[in-house]
DNA sequence: TCTAAATGTCAAGTATAATTTACAAAAAAT
DNA sequence: ATTTTTTGTAAATTATACTTGACATTTAGA
């Protein structure tokens, strides 16, 4: 299912998936898809991710 | 590095590497190689691996 | 409107998470 | 001390996260 609170925190940052795909190195359809929520991203990426939202892993990713 | 707090929380439930890698279906070398720290596992069995534990993202995974 | 930026999505390739099998070493039990 | 369970680790294979490139659609600004 989408992950809104990614969304959510993302613009709340005034971030484009780009600008936040750049910030952890990696594409901006991986972001994409992870917003989509088709895909099972790694700990590393959430955690850096989080991270470059000012977030913590329960914020944006539990549930 | 070492996640030892998922050590922890394993062995407060008097579970062992089998039993956790049986209740979450991933083989016993996973858990083995994430309790070691030299991979990085997805989200979905994080989260797996922390309800299995009682336990939420932040508190195994967050750093 | 018109245009540009941002997002959604697809297909093909690459990197790596996770599996299986196997064996050795450490810890726990008898 | 000896057996049994648990853990550590490695090599080879499979599944899938992630990339690149490309194009269509939506949203925002001029």
């Amino acid at each position: 299912m989408k992950n809104l609170r990614l969304k959510a925190a993302r613009t709340a940052k005034d971030m484009t998936q780009q600008q936040l795909a750049d910030a952890v190195n990696v594409s901006r359809q991986t972001i994409n898809a992870i917003e989509k929520g088709d895909y099972n991203p790694t700990i590393k990426l959430c955690i850096a991710i989080c991270k470059a939202l000012d977030k913590t892993l329960d914020e944006i990713f539990w549930q």
